[in-house]
RNA sequence: GUCCCCUUCGUCUAGUGGCCCAGGACACUGGGUUUUCAUCCCAGCAACAGGGGUUCGACUCCCCUAGGGGACGCCA
């Protein structure tokens, strides 16, 4: 049987460098055992998903060369590659469950279902939902459909033993049936979760090795036993370990850059990026550190994959970039900063505010410098105004951070909007609001306007000066993190 | 809190019972080359989490403890 392997991001953010990750490593090995690399779009979450997100993930994927066989774009003989198109698949595989058993349907209310959770909570147990639907008779089962009643559908769960089931890379793994949730697998408003969709797509899409991040051991068992219901093979399992911000925590963009398209637009060549990720839990025989796709491929060997989870050092990928960039020749070299400068969109977005600024040439460069180059360095003092306490410039970049976060759309006018209405709802005069966004930026006092600077820059380079600046004034800790959580809350729902 | 996973220099890692008083790389420090800087070269710093076993012998196998991480959603 033919390797099959898969990525299967869903389409709920920027492109993320978990995914470019977990993709090298589907695809290589595809590659090395001339099988094929699946892309699956796992958009099952309606609210959450948008074709921007999947466009862009697609695209990031590209810039890294790490193409797929099969997908969403190409088409493919097991199309097709979005659960939002599959949706008929999952409904006929429930009912099936429903029939034999391995599922049921539950009437239950959030309320009960809230206060199920608090009480288990309280009693220090694992929350977890309590059978109460199982005991509903057919009958009954049937009255409360024809009446329309909301309902979703659960995994039936073992109540006893253990669940055993092997990571390639970790050897055997037992889990405790008590400590599974009977899963949600079809929503109320008819949807499928997770769970219900990556099994039946692996199967029917002929998966036979999923390598996925660490984070999913723990709902292995479900998994396994939707397989066992169906009387399907399991595929080999390996799970790879998850990517760390330098505290050891799971990466994440608070800490960390995870946009691909940060690494892009900081001039990281992609070829070097995959490198780096590569040597994350995994080395060559031979120890080699630089090394091209091709080589990994070869000498790919998923046994040696380590468990431990890898800090993400920068210092140590701008090292590698470093080599990569000298052992480009000068034509190369020069074809490559040009394309990378020269991206005609935020050219031509750069163009626009800086003709009127202008009176010879020369001073094209200066005014740009922070838009193509990093910022200069600043300091609290830059950081320092005189009508803001330093708790407020933490909370206006903390604030604005989110508020971009939340954009819809990455235009200075709609960015002015919002920002505009963030300083608004938090009682600051808008001068005073945008006054350290513009340093924190620029690094500057006079810059370009400051939210067509945001727009040029891009969401994951904003984010990493914004995140700058607060470590600058000492970083947020996680308990003021918690009070900015709820305040923004409050403020946002109102 | 419960369950699961993990544990070699600050960081990425080599190491599958003797080749290891632990090797390489990044970072850092010192020196050399260079008109400066960078590159490059040389040198240095620095780790087997702790405790018990098993064994002639343990970084490697087993157990316990500690620490770290993850999961516990009608998110994926």
């Amino acid at each position: 049987m033919s390797v099959r392997t898969r990525v299967a991001p869903s389409p709920t953010g920027t492109p993320h460098l978990g995914t470019a990750y977990i993709a090298l490593f589907n695809k290589a090995y595809a590659e090395q055992q001339g099988g094929d690399f699946i892309l699956r779009i796992e958009d099952s979450d309606a609210a959450r998903s948008s074709k921007q997100s999947e466009t862009d993930i697609l695209d990031a994927l590209k810039w890294l060369d790490l193409s797929w066989d099969e997908g969403p774009d190409i088409g493919g003989s097991y199309g097709p590659y979005r659960i939002s198109e599959r949706l008929r698949i999952y409904e006929a595989h429930a009912n099936e469950l429903i029939q034999s058993g391995g599922a049921f349907r539950c009437f239950c209310s959030q309320e009960r279902l809230d206060d199920l959770r608090r009480e288990q909570q309280r009693r220090s147990e694992t929350p977890k939902y309590d059978g109460h639907c199982l005991a509903l008779s057919a009958s009954e089962i049937q009255r409360r459909m024809d009446a329309g009643e909301s309902h979703v559908v659960r995994l039936r769960v073992p109540e006893t033993g253990d669940c055993t089931f092997t990571d390639q890379i970790r050897g055997e793994i037992s889990i405790p049936w008590q400590q599974i949730d009977m899963q949600v697998l079809v929503k109320s408003d008819g949807f499928p979760t997770y769970h219900l969709c990556a099994t039946v797509d692996d199967h029917l899409m002929g998966i036979t090795h999923i390598l996925r991040g660490e984070e999913w051991i723990s709902s292995c068992p479900k998994h396994v036993l939707i397989y066992d219901y169906f009387g399907w093979q399991f595929q080999e399992l390996f799970h790879l370990p998850l990517l760390r911000n330098t505290d050891q925590s799971k990466m994440s963009k608070r800490k960390n850059p995870t946009g691909i398209n940060y690494y892009r637009d900081r001039g990281y060549l992609p070829e070097a990026l995959l490198n780096y990720l590569a040597t994350m839990g995994w080395s060559m025989p031979d120890e080699r550190e630089q090394f091209s796709y091709a080589q990994f491929t070869e000498n790919l060997d998923l046994i040696r994959i380590s468990p431990r989870g890898p800090v993400f050092d920068i210092e140590k990928l701008d090292w590698l970039n470093g080599c990569y960039i000298r052992d480009l020749s000068n034509d190369e070299f020069q074809t490559r900063v040009v394309s990378w400068a020269g991206n005609s969109e935020r050219v031509e977005k750069i163009v626009s505010m800086l003709q009127e600024r202008t009176e010879r040439f020369d001073q094209v460069l200066p005014q740009v410098e922070y838009l193509l180059g990093d910022r200069k360095p600043i300091d609290k003092e830059d950081l320092a105004h005189t009508s803001l306490s330093e708790e407020d410039v933490l909370k206006i970049l903390d604030f604005a951070t989110r508020t971009l976060e939340s954009a819809s759309t990455w235009r200075s006018d709609e960015i002015g909007v919002a920002l505009r209405q963030t300083a608004e709802i938090c009682g600051y005069k808008v001068r005073d609001f945008v006054a350290p966004l513009f340093v924190a930026l620029s690094g500057r006092k006079v810059a370009l306007p400051l939210f067509d600077s945001i727009e040029v820059l891009g969401l994951e380079l904003t984010r990493a000066r914004f995140r700058s600046a607060i470590e600058i004034l000492g970083g947020i800790s996680n308990k003021k993190l918690k009070k900015l959580d709820k305040e923004w809350t409050t403020l946002t729902q109102t």
